[in-house]
Parts: structure tokens; sequence; C-alpha cells
DNA sequence: GGGTGTCTACGATGCTGCTTCGTAGATCTC
DNA sequence: GAGATCTACGAAGCAGCATCGTAGACACCC
């Protein structure tokens, strides 16, 4: 598992939007790679450099040198990212029991199954 | 169950201090209660009552006039609101299962009992 | 060697949302 | 009527994000 940066951080609407190309993409993405896979509305080719630069220094994207330009990677996966918020919003529960209580509430039978067996899980790999 | 405003807004710093108030406090508050609970920083009458005018605005108080003044509630519970925060980040999923298996991951052994108790008064209560 | 192209770093600008408060008007009290 | 309190409204400041331009470094090509 990562060291994801606590707190995690959130997302401005692009920033989401770029570490949502580098989610879909199972390769490494130079900025104009990820440029080029933004096609809803044009941008400059600086404007993503400089995204990419904040989800580094933000710690949700790493960055490996390659012979012509920085490839970028995200630290967690979508998921990942997505149970980093959620506990993270858990944490400033007064009465974690009860906000579980209100989220299951919420949740479809799949998700429920989905808990169920995760839980199996943990309790396996204990 | 109330209706909250879809999304759920998420907090400043000093809204989320005030719907801290509400949320310790049984009574519903005027904002000169809120006021005198807010010990830590010294703040000016007219602020207070702008937040709550926002947060009503936004749907996470409703307000009461009372002979001399507004006074002010929250809609939803703290760990209704927090449910209700992580059931927004698990909705940007694109797999559930699977952030719902790392959000397992991350609890400790009373978190998972209280997830498997909820699920159980669920199925009860289906 | 000089033009052309690409990349990175850095800074500037604009916008949005939150914070903070002041002022003006209404109402109530003594 | 003077003073106190409350509400509505607007203004200013600040932070974070979006967006881009410019300048410098490096390679490539004729």
């Amino acid at each position: 598992m990562p060291d994801p940066m606590l707190p995690l951080p959130r997302l401005g609407a692009l920033e989401r939007r770029v570490m949502d190309v580098l989610w879909d993409c199972p390769d490494d993405l130079c900025t104009r790679r990820v440029l080029e896979r933004l096609t809803t509305t044009p941008l400059a080719y600086t404007t993503i450099a400089t995204v990419l630069t904040n989800l580094t220094r933000k710690g949700l994207t790493e960055r490996f040198s390659t012979e012509r330009s920085w490839a970028y990677r995200p630290r967690l996966d979508r998921n990942e990212y997505v149970a980093g918020l959620m506990a993270q919003e858990l944490a400033v529960s007064d009465d974690r029991a009860r906000a579980l209580h209100h989220l299951v509430r919420g949740l479809g039978p799949d998700d429920m199954a989905a808990l169920r067996e995760a839980i199996r899980q943990a309790h396996a790999s204990a």
C-alpha cells in the first residue's frame, strides 16, 4: 500500500479530469499524451503541465524522467483514492458506528454483498 | 430520512465550526447563542448571522421564527452528514465493490463489527 | 551555426467560494 | 424618542484552482 499524503487532497474540476485520464490509461503518460486525451475543451499545453506539476506536488502522481520529458502515473488507483476520501470523512464523525450505519442504510444489495465479502476477506487474512 | 441537498455541500472551516456547535447542542440556537459558543476566536455577530444564512441557503440548516429572532437547527445530524459525504465519494468510483474493499481494509475491528451489524439490521428490516 | 520545435519552470491573471465585517432599516424597550 | 437587538445586503480580503504566456534549455535539421 502506498503512503498517500494525509490529508488526502481534494481535486478541482480539471485536476479531476486529468486524474481520470491517468486512471483510465494503463501506461504512464507525458503531458502531451494527457493533453491529447482531454478532448472536450481545448486547453493549452502549459495548462496541463501546470496541473500535472501540482498533482505531483500534492502527492497524487509521481513522475519519471524519460529521455525527452516526464512521464506521470497515479500513486493511488481511483478506488484507493475514493476509499481514502471516505475514510477521511469518517474520521471526523463523533460516532463511527452510527455514521457507518447511515452509510449502509443508503447502499444497495450489491454494495452490501461487496462489504460482507470485504469483511470476510479481511478476517481471513488477519 | 430528510431530503438533503444533492450534491451535499462541503463546508468551509467556519461553517464547519458553526455546524459543530449546532450538532453538539440538543436545542435550536439563535445567532447569539451560536456566537457565545464559539469561544476560540472573537467574531462579529454579523459574521455568524451570515454563516447561518448561508448554511440555510445550502440546505444544511433550517430556521424557525421565534418572537425575537431566528432559531437554527441542523437538517441532518453529524453522522448522517458524514455518511452522505461518504456515499457521495463512493458515487464517483468506477468499481464500487473495489472501493468498498479498500475502505474496509483500512478499518479496525470495531468498525467492521459496526458494519456487519448495520448490514444485519438492513436485512432484517427489508 | 542558426532556425524550428518541444519541453520545463515560473509567474501573472481571472474566477469562485469562504470569511469577515459594516451599514441601513425594522422592531422592541424604557 | 434614545438605545439595544435583530435581519438583509453588500463590500473587501483571502485562498485555491484554472488558464495561459514567456523565457530558458535542449535537440534536430539544412
